[in-house]
RNA sequence: GCGCCGGUAGCUCAACGGAUAGAGCAUCUGACUACGGAUCAGAAGGUUGGGGGUUCGAAUCCCUCCCGGCGCGCCA
């Protein structure tokens, strides 16, 4: 935990509590930050937590606890209130020296966690049959912030991109490609919907391609090499299609780890479940029966292992996946960055692998849920055709209005376009589609807006980018150093913030909800432009001058490296 | 029918059981030869879906009802 304001104040409230009351415990919250300035900038609670243990009246312990609290060098104007609260003003030196010390620093404060273990983030997850679309979107946009959280905290991590490349689906594909291949040695398939539509839809109506259809499932699961070279061609065609997708997202360190890297691994989570008198024979199929879940009918429901023709299903896959991350990797945390109609089947997995013993109690498996993506019209997002969007298509035109952007204001200045506008089309478009998503709560679905995301105010990507690039501009050509002495309303709001930065992070790694640090980086950005707009910097006299070069510093360490943990750039010069 | 997720300002969204529920957009008022105005200051806008309960304190927890989305046995 990093030396914030908030921690060091929980340390002496914790201490000065077990001063007046050791018996005690605390339930909730500790600090909170003051509601009204007036009160100061933190307050603690915890007097009215502890009311009914004590048998006192609340203000009457929030008197003792103030008495007993000390927050010497760090706080000062320690008040009490009604009902209970006792109320902190920071102390400016404080915040002055904090700010002083965290000058250059490229992590602003964020100091590598104590415990530390291999972190598994399962997300993107295309299915290789189909194109990819919104979903895959959402996916891996926030499996890619969370990974690149924790491995900035020093955990070890595992990004596995579990791809959709195994089942009967891929008999018509391989079929189908085996063709296309043979009319044209160099076919590769551009549009993995149209093709899949096209292979079944023949399939419907030859009844020989069907046949050789099903031939070919049967070939590829049982190592077939015919079929397996068609099959391994064929993935790579629709990697060559996601590939871009992947690079307009600067995501790189993604493992394809998909569902054929189980097969090898599927008897024997069968045998394992059997063994462990955990596999029902039901209606033909081989299931373990969940507690709790139940069906349509009110009856139990299981997980279906082995179906009735005696084949694997996904749940087989799901189960090797989670034994071989916890068993063989010795995974600390699992994290199923997968949308949130999978949250019964993958509960369902989760409660398996433990009832099987794969997965300590001391491990935590979550599954990291999102919502759907909706139109302006509130309902699902669609493109024009009513096909699902295509993931390149919808980035490139988040580029394209950013760069039409750049291109107008240009024009209205009577200014020539920058010779960089493609890269910064590119880092506002991709930033202002991946921080739209960030910044909401992934539960709930959300509409997708260009203008909107777009948008130069309010809580957008390109208001945090055009703020850094301000702040750029101003330490440009000055030096930063000297000690830092705050005093200004705007100043000292601004620096608790900064100092702040490491607290939203640890929030994100709670519950995993990355909008908590889009939030802390608007505040920042926001309480800059307002410290920005009252208090000379490049104008003012030392020190002044040297305070405030300080806190324009911190202020661009802590949007730049906020933003590269949402997977975000920034751009010296927009 | 059961389960999960949502319902907060006209719109899009915040709010770790804490004090007077906050932002942005839109609307209205102000500040421009500016340390980059892609900005800032201000006004107005709320019975937090309804009703009960727990608590010193509820948008938040519990119960119930209403509305919306998604899922619910052999596709993945």
């Amino acid at each position: 935990m990093a030396d914030t304001m908030q921690s060091l104040l929980e340390a002496r409230i914790r201490a000065a509590v077990a001063a007046i009351a050791p018996e005690a415990t605390l339930a909730g919250a500790v600090v909170t930050t003051a509601r009204d300035p007036q009160h100061g900038d933190y307050a603690t609670p915890v007097a009215m937590q502890l009311a009914k243990q004590l048998k006192q009246a609340p203000l009457a312990i929030a008197e003792q606890l103030a008495a007993a609290l000390d927050v010497t060098g760090l706080a000062t104007d320690v008040t009490v209130a009604a009902p209970g609260f006792v109320n902190l003003r920071v102390d400016p030196a404080w915040l002055s020296r904090r700010i002083g010390d965290l000058v250059g620093d490229e992590r602003a404060g964020v100091e590598v966690a104590a415990t530390k273990g291999l972190v598994v983030v399962d997300y993107s997850a295309p299915n290789m049959a189909r194109q990819m679309h919104v979903g895959h979107l959402r996916s891996t946009i926030i499996g890619d912030a969370l990974a690149h959280v924790y491995e900035h905290l020093g955990h070890q991590l595992d990004r596995v991109n579990h791809i959709g490349d195994y089942g009967a689906q891929f008999g018509v594909l391989l079929a189908q490609f085996e063709d296309s291949r043979a009319a044209d040695p160099t076919f590769q398939v551009v549009d993995p919907d149209a093709f899949y539509r096209d292979a079944n839809a023949r399939a419907k109506d030859d009844p020989e391609f069907f046949e050789r259809s099903r031939q070919r499932v049967v070939g590829l699961q049982s190592g077939e090499l015919a079929a397996r070279a068609v099959w391994l061609e064929f993935l790579d065609s629709t990697r060559r299609t996601n590939q871009p997708i992947y690079d307009l997202l600067g995501i790189h360190d993604l493992e394809e780890r998909g569902e054929s890297f189980y097969e090898s691994m599927l008897a024997s989570v069968v045998d394992e479940l059997e063994a462990k008198g955990l596999l029902v024979e039901d209606r033909g199929a081989k299931v373990v029966f969940v507690p709790g879940f139940t069906n349509r009918d009110g009856d139990p429901m299981p997980l279906i292992v082995v179906n009735q023709h005696g084949g694997y299903v996904y749940g087989t896959t799901d189960l090797a996946a989670i034994r071989h991350r916890t068993q063989d990797l010795g995974a600390d945390r699992i994290l199923y960055v997968v949308d949130a109609g999978q949250s019964q089947h993958l509960e369902m997995v989760f409660a398996v692998a433990r009832m099987a013993g794969w997965v300590r109690d001391d491990v935590l498996v979550e599954h990291v849920g999102f919502g759907l993506v909706l139109g302006e019209d509130g309902k699902r997002l669609r493109a024009r055709t009513g096909d699902n969007p295509k993931l390149a298509e919808l980035l490139q035109e988040g580029i394209d209005r950013a760069r039409q952007f750049v291109v107008a204001r240009a024009e209205e200045r009577g200014q020539p376009v920058p010779d960089d506008v493609e890269h910064v089309a590119h880092v506002v478009g991709i930033g202002a589609i991946k921080y739209a998503d960030l910044s909401q709560n992934r539960q709930s679905n959300y509409e997708f807006s260009y203008d909107r995301m777009l948008s130069l105010k309010g809580n957008t990507a390109p208001y945090l980018q055009y703020a850094y690039a301000r702040m750029r501009s101003i330490l440009r050509d000055a030096e930063v150093g000297g000690e830092v002495v705050l005093t200004e309303p705007e100043e000292l709001e601004l620096a608790k913030l900064l100092a702040g930065f490491p607290d939203a992070i640890d929030r994100v790694i709670t519950d995993h909800q990355p909008n908590h640090l889009c939030a802390h980086l608007y505040d920042v950005a926001q309480t800059f432009s307002r410290f920005y707009e009252a208090c000379p910097v490049l104008k003012a006299d030392e020190p002044v001058r040297s305070s405030r070069l300080a806190l324009c510093d911190v202020s661009a360490n802590v949007l730049r490296s906020g933003l590269a943990l949402l997977g975000i750039d920034v751009l010296e010069r927009i």
